[in-house]
DNA sequence: TGATGGCTATCAGATGGCTGATAGTTAACA
DNA sequence: TGTTAACTATCAGCCATCTGATAGCCATCA
């Protein structure tokens, strides 16, 4: 098949659409996407340690490092050393992070509700089920 | 809505998934899938320049030149001055180029073939014609 | 003719993603 | 007990992406 109408393509379009519209609605909060998916877990777990943080984004630990590095010297979170092993390290959000998040969480949660409103119900369940079958399939190849 | 039932989250990780899986599959052949995709678009346009090629791929002409760049020491490509405009640039697949590009290409659709094959051809239709949606409407955030 | 605007190529620097490598910790087990 | 396997954090280096900046070329038009 010509390269033009493959699958591959069309999620490849998508997804770089939609994250440069999550890009620009980030930016007057000074987050990028990478960190802004990252604290959307961290808010969920509180104390997680990079690692665990990592699996949950789905990128590697050494990935998500250089992200924490980067929040952690804006303060938006902070790293403290597992009290009990000597190896963990538990982040938190700081007091500023929490509410730099929240605003910026809720930006993205009203752009997710626009690019949504054009599909009704049911195709909106489609799309994800359908991107689901398809990402389980890629993820056995 | 939470994070984790967002449209937004669902094309990023069907996105990540899939090109992942591309990644893999091209790994024998020495090529990213930024430099496949950059070849698919070469082989139907000899001669173009990389401004062009950019606007093909959707990615900013810099992050063209860097592709082309590592293509070239490859010798997987050839750029020569354009012969009448003075700041263009043509470039133009080597012979060897053409080759690896050939069977790279192959298994690249091969790989499409894999991940379409569980959908019908109706969910196929449903499923790009969705995310064309999605784009668009990403497209005037 | 000459100035201006638009386009091309490309350098620099930041972010985010990867693989590979290293060092230290913990836990399990022979 | 001591060794080993598994895990954590993190350094280094590469690729792809972006924005911003610079320099050169071309075409148009006053």
């Amino acid at each position: 098949m010509h390269y033009s109408e493959r699958l591959l393509g069309y999620v490849k379009r998508a997804e770089q659409a939609t994250q440069a519209a999550k890009e620009r609605a980030l930016r007057e909060f000074g987050l990028t996407p990478a960190q802004q998916s990252a604290l959307a877990i961290l808010s969920d777990h509180e104390g997680i340690t990079g690692a665990q943080l990592a699996r949950e984004c789905a990128v590697t630990p050494q990935t998500m490092n250089s992200t924490l590095v980067r929040l952690e010297r804006r303060g938006i979170i902070e790293r403290t050393p597992h009290p009990m092993h000597g190896t963990l390290v538990e982040i938190r959000m700081t007091r500023a992070g929490r509410k730099v998040f929240a605003e910026a969480d809720a930006r993205v949660a009203e752009l997710d509700a626009v690019l949504s409103k054009p599909l009704d119900e049911v195709e909106l369940g489609t799309l994800k089920e359908l991107l689901t079958r398809v990402s389980v399939t890629a993820r056995d190849q």
